[in-house]
DNA sequence: GACGTTTTGTTCTCCCGTTCACAAACTCCT
DNA sequence: AGGAGTTTGTGAACGGGAGAACAAAACGTC
């Protein structure tokens, strides 16, 4: 988040910043800025604030976004088609290598200017584009044994946007996008609301 | 995660179930799934389990997802798309009553059975569906002006899928889905992996 | 009806993230 | 050069979630 405020305050021209305007920025307490970013090291200047371009480049480098990582999909279907076309992940430190489908039909269509290829592909595709990391957009029973087939062909880390729970083994990092959960979360903070809007009226 | 939980456990036909199962099934620790169970009463049995149908039934109330929620998209571009075609949504409590798009070319074209409308439709359409929730699929510079309309037409809760900050009165609730942060805190653990390993050889 | 077994509900403790508050450090002005 | 003003970096206090552990409750068996 970070990140993305300095990059935003960098666009604008903006050379220096203060923990407090730069915690306004990214929607955080200054103190909590101040002190994540001394976990870093001590970037900043006191008096002053920090140098927006370095610490951009600090934080990157840290995050491991200089370099340019390798990110196969698999799964193009609705969710598949979108991250497939979305221009962030590339400005962002990604390169999609790779959109992957089981569906013969789905097979040889060009989406974003790359083929879709079989996923009997993928050990190759890991294997030679050196990949790390692996998005699964399936349905949510296809899920498990796809993360199980990207395990074995040298994945380690895996974005998962199916609402299913993936069991993998020590050393490979999973995060899950639950879009349903978020609207389940914002549902229940609503229906508080009416509730207590109920006990007023 | 609890309901998800429940509900493929009821699909599978299971009627009773243990809450070292259920935790099993959502990926948590079975006593925090029992604390938290217990903030919404005592619905199990000692010596039993839960009743899995019952359960569900009094997340699902809990939650509010009983009723259907009427939801407006806006922004049908890569990712409104996807999500006005999701069905995910439907079966778990959510209606998606309008597509809506400041692009008049967009305007007209039909998405998953409904007409994108024009973005100025936004007031009528909330006023006339009592909608409360809106989803932001907008680019990010036009995300701030979209969440003031919205919440200006009535709406109190929004999900925004624009990598920005959203800025919003109190009483409004925002979750935001931040896919680029989430593929760069896996870039983050991956370099940490590699450095790690090339210390050991 | 008493006893052993199973499983929930809850207490207690630990740990970690967040925030406050302030000393240290830097700049600018006189 | 020195003092006033500003802003960082961090020690200390706070709060809350997570897990271990156990008492209470239900069930089945004899
Ligand atoms: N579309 C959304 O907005 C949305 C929102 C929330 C969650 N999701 C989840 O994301 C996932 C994908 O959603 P979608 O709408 O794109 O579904 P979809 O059905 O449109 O696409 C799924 C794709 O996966 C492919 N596939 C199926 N099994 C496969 C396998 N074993 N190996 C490789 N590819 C396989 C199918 O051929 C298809 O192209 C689902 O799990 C869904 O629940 C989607
Ligand atoms: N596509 C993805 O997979 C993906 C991934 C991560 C984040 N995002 C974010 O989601 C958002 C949408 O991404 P996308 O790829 O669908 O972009 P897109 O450009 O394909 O679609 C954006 C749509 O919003 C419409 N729009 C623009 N200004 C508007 C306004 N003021 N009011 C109403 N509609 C307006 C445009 O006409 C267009 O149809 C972006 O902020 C993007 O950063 C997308």
């Amino acid at each position: 988040m970070y990140l993305r405020a300095l990059t935003s305050l960098a666009d604008d021209g903006t050379t220096t910043c203060s923990s407090e305007e730069l915690a306004a920025s990214a929607g955080v307490n200054s103190a909590k800025l101040r002190k994540d970013l001394s976990y870093l090291g001590s970037y900043g200047t006191r008096g002053v604030g920090y140098d927006v371009e370095y610490l951009r480049y600090q934080i990157a480098r840290e995050i491991g976004v200089t370099q340019d990582w390798p990110v196969v999909i698999v799964g193009i279907g609705n969710l598949g088609h979108a991250l497939a076309n979305y221009s962030g992940f590339r400005s962002r430190g990604f390169r999609v290598v790779a959109l992957l489908d089981a569906d013969r039909d789905r097979t040889g269509e060009t989406v974003a200017g790359l083929d879709v290829r079989a996923f009997e592909d993928l050990e190759s595709i890991v294997a030679d584009n050196d990949v790390s990391i692996g998005v699964i957009a399936t349905p949510a029973v296809a899920a498990q044994s796809v993360a199980d087939r990207m395990v074995a062909a040298g994945i380690t880390s895996i974005l998962n946007f199916a609402p299913t729970v993936l069991s993998v083994p020590d050393g490979v990092d999973v995060r899950k996008v639950d879009l349903s959960i978020e609207l389940q979360i914002l549902a229940y903070h609503e229906q508080r609301k009416s509730v207590s809007s109920e006990v007023v009226s």
